[in-house]
RNA sequence: CGGGAUAUAGCGUAGUCCGGUUAUCGCGCCUGCUUUGGGAGCAGGAGGUCGCAAGUUCGAAUCUUGCUAUCCCGACCA
């Protein structure tokens, strides 16, 4: 028997790194701090690229690739992006290998030194814009809207699978306007699809707020983000949007000449969601049994397992499985027909559940004289017995409930884990002993959210967008504040 | 980069303190038979530079030194 998931009460960490490990999502590679994605974790980034590709391209953007090096000066334009990212870059400095001539191996060859480094991009800002400087001469140029699906590295001291790799894959769209309304709208429009994304595809509900000055990206004027809340209580950023100002159009010197005939710097957003997103999605939903995937991404959405002693059996329940698979298939709906004779049937619902398949059909010789077959819901785990006759139409129907059940269950979750702090015990009670999001009054100084991660590791995960006018006094200094901020535990 | 720990088969481990026959056990893998409606049972089998290097010793997984890697806790972070 494999091992048993442990129990995510007694050790969260384990249960997720178990998960990810027996669901063949991925594994650590022999590059530390990297992973290698399995096809079946694999398949599930692709259904979230071709998702996020059709919103994009919904809301006017395309496609492009960047290169992967870029030259360390390029890097030092904008202040601040250097000081946000410099600690963790992977450098190349040399382009060649040679036989050690004392024969131990193979060493670089000093010979081959580059004149100037390249460094491995931990985001595309500098190497874009160094290119846009090109594209840009007028405002009829405007506005440029590109994204970029790139593997990226940050040389992390401390990573974890999906949730915090060296390196990772992400998309990152980068846009340029005239003007700083367009730019905000933009960063705004994106947050929104994010946000639409999770939701409606992920399943898992997030705010939409803005960072902190402390929490705000490298070179950036403002960070719009979402947050979602994991099981254990923990928050997540699972996707930012950024409105850069002119930062690195005047740092690149991007210039336009504007109807007015004037020269005129332009107006820049990033915005990004990466692999941590597949991170999310199982820490969101999955339990002790395995991993738990909404309808809408999952790499096989129905999986069809033959229960059968022998082959004449098994010939029988096969014409039934292939003629469901069919119906299934004419409402583009991703069948699995496992009839692998390898492995017994126990072996194989235990394995689907594990790969958090939202719907098994189960046919043996009970159902083939009852002209029914067993569905298996993932998220509740149960099961009914349902004639032929209507099982596409009833299938279709339960990927649409277990899709909103999901939601529904993780907002529910949420809501129930956002507590209001009023006094410094009441904050650091709810931080220690039930987790969650925590929304409290802050003095907005960057001193005091500095002051209360060191006392409580808790974090300014957002300020809400929606968040109502209230007079309070600060959770820690007392001083006046006009609104309440979101603080949690993150990763 | 600071503090702590670990390294034995594909994975998880016993043995290390106190050196001594053929390195323990479980999962997984292979073969055969019986099985198949919730991770099958029995029988047999394959698989090891005990992280690397040097040293002490008649003898090292075990002791000493150096190196390397990994994990946990900090700092850092999508």
């Amino acid at each position: 028997m494999a091992n048993k998931l442990t129990s995510k009460n007694e050790n969260y960490s384990q249960w997720y790194n178990d998960l990810v490990l027996q669901a063949e999502l991925a594994e650590n590679s022999a590059v530390r701090g990297c992973m290698v994605i399995k096809p079946y974790g694999y398949s599930l980034w692709e259904n979230m690229q071709s998702v996020l590709n059709t919103m994009f391209k919904q809301t006017g953007h395309v496609n492009a690739y960047f290169p992967l090096f870029i030259p360390k000066s390029f890097f030092s334009r904008e202040a601040s992006h250097v000081d946000g990212f410099a600690k963790e870059c992977a450098v190349v400095t040399h382009y060649r290998l040679k036989n050690d001539p004392e024969g131990k191996g193979i060493v670089v060859d000093e010979e081959a030194k580059l004149e100037e480094e390249l460094i491995v991009r931990p985001t595309s800002e500098t190497i874009i814009w160094n290119t846009y400087k090109n594209w840009i001469q007028s405002y009829r140029d405007l506005p440029i809207l590109c994204n970029q699906w790139a593997n990226v590295v940050r040389w992390e001291m401390r990573t974890r699978l999906f949730l915090r790799t060296a390196e990772f894959l992400w998309q990152e769209g980068h846009t340029a306007h005239e003007t700083a309304e367009e730019a905000i709208e933009e960063t705004d429009r994106m947050i929104n699809v994010y946000a639409d994304f999770a939701e409606q595809y992920m399943a898992v509900p997030v705010i939409k707020g803005r960072k902190s000055e402390n929490e705000r990206f490298a070179g950036a004027l403002d960070t719009y983000c979402i947050e979602a809340l994991m099981q254990d209580g923990k928050a997540l950023q699972a996707g930012t949007s950024h409105f850069l100002g002119q930062n690195f159009a005047k740092a690149f010197d991007v210039k336009f000449l504007s109807k007015e005939n004037k020269q005129e710097y332009v107006w820049a957003t990033s915005w990004g969601v990466s692999t941590r997103l597949i991170g999310a999605l199982i820490m969101a939903h999955s339990d002790d049994n395995g991993l738990v995937l909404p309808p809408k991404l999952a790499p096989i959405q129905v999986v069809i397992v033959p229960v059968y002693k022998d082959t004449e059996t098994l010939e029988k329940i096969s014409l039934v499985a292939n003629a469901i698979k069919s119906q299934l298939e004419a409402k583009n709906i991703t069948v699995k027909y496992d009839d692998r004779d390898s492995q017994r049937s126990g072996w194989k619902f235990n394995e689907y559940e594990l790969k958090g398949v939202p719907v098994r059909i189960t046919i043996g010789p009970r159902d083939l004289e009852n002209n029914q077959a067993e569905v298996f819901r993932r998220d509740t785990l149960e099961k009914q017995s349902l004639s032929l006759d209507n099982l596409p139409g009833m299938v279709e129907n339960l990927l649409v409930d277990i899709q909103q059940n999901l939601y529904n269950k993780a907002l529910a979750f949420r809501q129930n884990n956002i507590r209001k702090a009023d006094t410094w015990e009441e904050f650091v009670d709810i931080l220690e002993n039930k987790g969650g999001f925590v929304y409290a009054h802050w003095d907005g100084t960057t001193e005091t959210e500095e002051l209360i991660k060191e006392k409580t590791k808790a974090t300014i995960r957002c300020i809400p967008f929606d968040n109502p006018y209230e007079e309070g006094s600060c959770i820690l200094t007392g001083k006046p504040s006009k609104e309440r901020v979101l603080f949690a535990k993150a990763y």
